[in-house]
DNA sequence: TTTCAACACGCAAACGTTGTAGTTGATTTC
DNA sequence: GAAATCAACTACAACGTTTGCGTGTTGAAA
């Protein structure tokens, strides 16, 4: 009867209520349930059928706070309708579930000051470590006291994609040199002469690493580079509602200077490239080849369907998830200490903005 | 000194320490925190610049064991690399925030098993309570114990989009049936005589009703409905790699028909009909009318720039977290406990797939 | 001098677990 | 037949908080 009673309530048995329910000690039950062999084969099938009926479930918290480990991974990323970073998102998801962990996500909407908020409103035993691609604000602002101060209280954070190397701690990036080398090689071997990039303010590392692979590529081929097919976006025109800003600067560029290929450092950059080349009579790939970076729905369904660089964002996610649960459970020797870079092989996915290659 | 010796270690700030460092008791340091007039100025000016020096931050689990709550919501939907699911994200997320939670996010990929694996996953104290939308499998498979139970134990769940009659808890949703009226009177009104439909099985709910609202339409405008013009896709083709088939799906259609307008319940549809279109020689918006369902990036890019029905994801999102939290924060009295259906408002944006009406 | 608030603080319990260290009563050992 | 062994439990502490209540020390009123 008193079972029944119980039953009814919604209020989630513990092994304390386990206990009195059975007359028996908590540590009984939970000896029982963990299968002990201090207990006996019949208590413990009492315990655990008793158990099974009222469907418990260990309390996550109370196993947190005893074990001084969440099983939980923070993750704070600048954007999160973005599909980069959602792609990543679903690689961490996928692998961490495997390992048995949880995520918790945080956005800094590119703010310094969230991105803060983030880090300490997690930073108080509700993870055990952070994932994180800093915001454009941390970038341009170069404080990182927080990320410090994060790893310092013993906390490890594992960077991806916008990573810093002021920091030490483990990362996972694309080699963003050596793919905008191969992109813009690609270009010049299907016959373009006057490659344009349009590309970020330097701040944004990516953004600066793959304009510099673009100027080492003209050299490494002896082409005179031009500073002025260099096209650095004005970082506020990213945001959707700048959309004609955008492309009106995109526009002028176009129109200044005889161009017959772009390398555009973004999937919004390239969009924009297209639709402003096309409206200016412009023929894809025919006289003006375009490459991507980031391959998103948009390359995918674009019109014609953007060639573009893929950067593979679940195995970065997955390998960002892998390197911070290893050091979380490795604490063991501080003997494997040494921080790690894991560079995420790109790949060119040639649609239709390219021509093939001249041989 | 012994401060100094302190400050290196890199082990974070409990009560306990700052109590045996200034030589006080836990409770004393803690009621000192939270200034409480038990304790005097003095002890407090010490115990709270102490604290302040080591940076100590109440430890969340332990206070979530001790409060029964973890401030920290579980947000489960099918799939993140998808434009509507992160909008409804970023939605809860920022009001979640506001509101002093977190968010944790799980991932079904669609599927009912990681469904209820999530479910269990986090309904074990990690969570106060759900956000959820439906996996198709489970759908399709009309099993909801995990559900059910879930609530049984009292943990609350906020259903979005995809949603249950069968299960009563707090739902929000767009208006399907109307919403798809208003799309399919728009194009009537814009001269439309044959419209298409491209929607899903009827298991997606949205699927079914936006099918009921063109069919409710058409029968209002006393236009025969032509049951050969509604396209349900196969279940399969939604996935990125099945596109092809996708394509010749859409193409067999179109060819078969005289279509002079489509409504497609989601981007995907939308942008595939109109590659294909044009494809096989049609006109966009000339002799063939788009109008998709969900504004995403797509939509925003597709050429020409696609009509489309916003579900103003983010507005959901804060709406889903708004009903699951006040509903969390007011156990207080069981009167406010009837549950409440919040229908969210959607809007056509008129880009250049469709004609101006007809005057 | 006694009595008594007021003050400033400490104690202990509780949240749900787990693991170590007892505590039983019964059985084996020589 | 007393000591040792053993099986099958129970008690307790700890993880880090908060909080109601108890208590010792004041200074002042009686």
């Amino acid at each position: 009867m008193k079972i029944i009673e119980n039953l009814s309530m919604k209020q989630k048995p513990t092994l304390k209520i386990i206990a009195k329910e059975l007359d028996v000690s908590i540590s009984t039950v939970s000896k029982a349930l963990r299968d002990s062999k201090e207990i006996s084969e019949e208590t413990k099938q009492k315990v655990k059928a008793f158990a099974k009926l009222y469907n418990y479930k260990p309390n996550n918290i109370a196993l947190s706070l005893k074990n001084r480990k969440t099983k939980t991974l923070g993750v704070i990323i600048p954007e999160i309708v973005h599909h980069f970073f959602t792609t990543v998102i679903s690689g961490i998801e996928n692998y961490a579930n495997q390992r048995g962990y949880n995520v918790i996500v945080g956005l800094s909407n590119e703010s310094f000051d969230k991105e803060v908020l983030n880090l300490d409103m997690l930073a108080n035993g509700s993870i055990d470590g952070f994932i994180i691609s800093l915001a454009k604000e941390t970038l341009q602002k170069k404080d990182y006291h927080h990320l410090r101060e994060t790893i310092d209280q013993g906390i490890p954070i594992v960077m991806f994609d916008r990573v810093l190397d002021e920091i030490s701690c483990d990362k996972v990036v694309v080699d963003d040199i050596e793919t905008s080398q191969k992109a813009v090689q690609k270009l010049i071997d299907s016959g373009a002469k006057n490659i344009a990039i349009i590309t970020t303010e330097d701040y944004v590392s990516v953004g600066k690493l793959r304009t510099r692979g673009y100027v080492k590529t003209l050299a490494q081929n002896k082409i005179q580079l031009d500073e002025s097919l260099i096209l650095k976006i004005d970082d506020h025109l990213n945001e959707e509602n700048h959309l004609e800003k955008l492309e009106h600067q995109v526009k002028e560029f176009l129109q200044s200077k005889n161009i017959d290929a772009i390398l555009a450092v973004n999937e919004l950059y390239a969009i924009t490239a297209m639709k402003v080349a096309r409206a200016i009579g412009y023929r894809i790939p025919e006289n003006l080849q375009v490459i991507g970076f980031t391959d998103g729905v948009l390359s995918k369904h674009a019109y014609p369907p953007l060639t573009t660089v893929s950067q593979h964002g679940k195995e970065m996610g997955k390998q960002t998830a892998e390197l911070l649960i290893d050091r979380l459970e490795n604490e063991s020797k501080e003997a494997d200490d040494k921080y790690k870079t894991v560079i995420v092989k790109t790949e060119i996915i040639e649609r239709e903005t390219t021509k093939s290659i001249n041989p």
